[in-house]
DNA sequence: CCTACAATTCGGCATATGACGAAACGACAC
DNA sequence: GTGTCGTTTCGTCATATGCCGAATTGTAGG
């Protein structure tokens, strides 16, 4: 009996994973397979210290997994059982969100080029030519005009 | 159209909704059918005001709805598109809870009591005689001896 | 109208969380 | 070994959360 079965606290570390826009646009991300901390450090626009306290509440709370490789670090989204049930319907409805499917179409962009290439352009997607040039706030803003 | 999808933002009310034992504890009664507020105080052995606040928090990721008869507030499961995808696996884990089984326990024995004889008793669930004694502490610790 | 009382809101404190930059920690390259 | 660089940990701050008791609200009932 190595596999206790989930505990009340076990569910609460979970749900505190789920608790922040930030982690929840992270386990979007990683919906789609496997990502380097760089490449969503780069898509979430904090800073990277941030971003790895965010994927140390996530894997606290069995909702993703890590592996390394070399320097970089990849995650994936965890597989135990709490993950297991509780992921799915969730990934599910936050699929429909406006910012979850920008970040997709980033990291759909992002997998095309070389990690290492990213970290060497400083996790700027702008320089790499991900992402368009700066609109004035984060939002979804339809381009109206540029700036002069 | 007023029925919007779910978004980041809705997600994310609804996860600190979970994200603590004694509101877990509280959609786990919930659970098994609706429950006035002082019932369910009683059980958790909080200060009213402090189940008040948390099934605010409840109330605001939609997890749960209330109804009003008479001085007293009844609440239940929410029902929005939300609550509905999230709540059944997560409540189906919480289950297995030890803790979340000694409520429902309690729940079963309280739905027996008039609520009012529950006020009356101040929340005092000795006193009407659903729950034991005095154990020395909040766990469940099989009785031994009684104190001298 | 006034009282009684369940529930909520308010005011306060203690602790937890989230953000950043600085410093520490590996793992490769030289 | 020394340096470089991605990631994590640490220190610090501002804000959010959780708890209680006190005050407030709303609904019967006297």
């Amino acid at each position: 009996m190595t596999k206790r079965h989930p505990d009340l606290r076990d569910l609460v570390e979970t749900s505190k994973g789920l608790a922040h826009p930030a982690r929840l646009r992270l386990l979007g991300m990683l919906a789609t397979g496997e990502l380097c901390v760089c490449q969503m450090t780069a898509v979430l626009g904090l800073a990277s210290s941030t971003v790895s306290q965010h994927l140390s509440v996530l894997s606290r709370g069995g909702l993703v997994a890590d592996r390394k490789e070399g320097k970089l670090v990849y995650y994936r989204l965890g597989e135990g059982e709490i993950a297991k049930t509780v992921l799915p319907p969730l990934l599910a409805l936050l699929g429909e969100d406006e910012q979850a499917k920008a970040d997709r179409a980033l990291i759909e962009r992002l997998r095309e080029v070389p990690v290492l290439e990213l970290c060497a352009a400083d996790l700027d997607l702008v320089a790499i030519g991900v992402a368009k040039p700066a609109p004035q706030h984060p939002g979804t803003p339809p381009p109206r005009g540029a700036t002069p």
